[in-house]
DNA sequence: ATTAAAATATGACAAAAGTCATATTTAAGA
DNA sequence: TCTTAAATATGACTTTTGTCATATTTTAAT
């Protein structure tokens, strides 16, 4: 479904939508532990999601990793785009280029209208939205 | 979501559920074509999914893949089983041990229960089913 | 029996995904 | 201004996935 490093990705984007503040950023080896991540390879994904836009950085002492209120608009489909390239999951699921709603392929609407309500939850809560459900308690966090 | 080696798979299975039988089997060259899959390539998926007992071969002149009564009796999700590996639906989208309905990630509820609803379509609906639906015309084969 | 036509087995190779290490750049604080 | 702490850039390396080729085995037909 996702790729690891999408999972890697989120599991990042969400532990510092929790943690960080613009005021409080959170360094690679203090991110890498908590969401059980091999730290080197959890570096080059942030640099990815900072020079997509996904997140924000500040180098040198002091420095770190965090969301500013603008990057906490960003949805789960922003960070799997930026890490997998686009178009993961707006294809056929058998990749036909002919498929569609009037000539369905076998799987089409085995997967849809299931499939397509998924993608739209990936493209619709932001991650404002899932830290909120996170600090209300809905859902948890241990990654 | 399908590696392309299980959507290579599904494609040809598909097909000789359609277009064979116990006395008109298909042979490599004849199935890579139509549904469009390099043939050597083909080849080994189809010989992984004969000793997974998925499809039917005869070797020699005449010979060729098809599906009996047994193997129409299969699942999607035993396809993909035979190809890929076990349990590339059954966990936590995140990959999560600890993530279940009482403690859920932050995208258990996002992804559940359509993609529950999903993978048991998966899990159900057999290769012989599929094949009825395409004989009604309601679903279509240029794959 | 011999031949030819098919699947099967095996393995080489290429491309992509995942992992790790190191040198460079930036910026805070003494 | 110097030192040090952080991200950033780059690239080597490994593993997995995808691809292709070839030799072997089986079997139908002559």
């Amino acid at each position: 479904m996702f790729s690891n490093s999408s999972k890697y990705a989120i599991k990042a984007v969400l532990f510092l939508a929790v943690n960080s503040s613009e005021s409080h950023r959170i360094m690679v080896k203090d991110l890498a532990a908590p969401i059980n991540v091999p730290q080197a390879y959890l570096a080059k994904l942030l640099q990815e999601l900072s020079r997509g836009g996904i997140i924000s950085s500040k180098k040198g002492p002091k420095g770190g990793f965090f969301l500013s209120k603008e990057n906490v608009q960003y949805t789960l489909m922003d960070i799997v785009n930026v890490i997998d390239g686009n178009d993961k999951f707006n294809s056929c699921l058998l990749s036909l280029e002919k498929c569609n709603a009037d000539k369905p392929c076998p799987l089409h609407d085995l997967a849809s209208p299931s499939r397509s309500k998924f993608i739209q939850s990936l493209n619709q809560n932001t991650i404002d939205e899932f830290s909120i459900q996170i600090e209300q308690g809905k859902v948890f966090l241990p990654l």
